[in-house]
DNA sequence: AAGATAATGTTTCCTTGTAAACAAATTTCG
DNA sequence: CGAAATTTGTTTACAAGGAAACATTATCTT
């Protein structure tokens, strides 16, 4: 008889399984491979969506809001924006009200670029969670929400 | 009369707000974020507690094993074993049955070192979601654990 | 048995993301 | 007002993580 666990279910995690940080990356990372495995040559990458699709629905936005709200790091943020610009993308302008900050707006380029990702991405989250039947799926999209401060849609 | 946007919750996100694995993503930043932003010296990061964690409660369990469980790719995974094992927390055995693997255990010192680690860490993971109630937080953890195929602890 | 295919780790190279120090502009407060 | 503290973004230097090619061992096919 051979009982060697063989399978990723079988793995005991004890404790870990109560452990939400643990699910959520567990769960995050997850979303991430299956979104890279689809097929797809020069597809956004979820990052660049985000940002992009954030800045379409709020013109003008700070980037330091935007890092804010999409948990990325200044640093970071400078990188992304920097080449999100040499693409053409996005065009940045430093406010006279506070001249520290930048804001940034979508070029006509970027709008098609969003507006032509839009589609492919938001399929792609609507394939996420299909473990889930729409309820549950509706309430896991509740509580996350709840869980970043992110108010539910008026819909 | 000024409406700008000053703060993240007022950020509009629109159909990004209902997208599964922006929030997941979001959420998993967060908890990070809050996890290093936590004193503490020569803490353990969370990918190494969370496989030396499951190398103690798998002893022998094979590299590959980990990666799928852990969501880590194997090139990383090498990694991460190799410094664990420099720090003679874990063993490395190739088994006869099957010279291409490895079977990991803990050394006493990262049995100790584990030991160490689980009350600080179980301690934050116990603190995330505070923005939930007990029963959300719980609802929140069986919709995750189903999502990535965890069997509920049988408490 | 022998050659093709697959599984498992490792290595190398590259991308993504972070930390810390810095620069510039603004706000706070004595 | 004016010095100190804060906010915002950038730079540099590094760490974490992934992709692809490779080596080794095992399995499959005939």
């Amino acid at each position: 008889m051979d009982v060697r666990v063989r399978s990723a279910e079988q793995v005991e995690l004890d404790q870990l399984q109560s452990a939400l940080g643990f699910l959520l990356r567990i769960a995050q990372l997850k979303v991430f491979q299956q979104y890279f495995m689809q097929p797809g040559e020069d597809r956004l990458k979820p990052g660049e969506f985000s940002v992009l699709w954030v800045i379409k629905c709020n013109p003008g936005i700070r980037q330091s809001l935007l890092c804010q709200r999409l948990m990325i790091k200044r640093a970071h943020m400078t990188k992304l924006i920097r080449a999100l610009e040499e693409r053409g993308w996005v065009a940045r302008r430093i406010p006279d009200e506070d001249r520290r900050g930048v804001e940034l707006t979508l070029t006509a380029e970027g709008e098609a670029a969003v507006a032509d990702a839009a589609e492919g991405f938001f399929a792609f989250e609507n394939t996420v969670g299909s473990e889930l039947n729409a309820s549950e799926r509706e309430q896991l999209m509740v509580l996350l929400r709840k869980l970043v401060n992110i108010k539910g849609s008026g819909l």
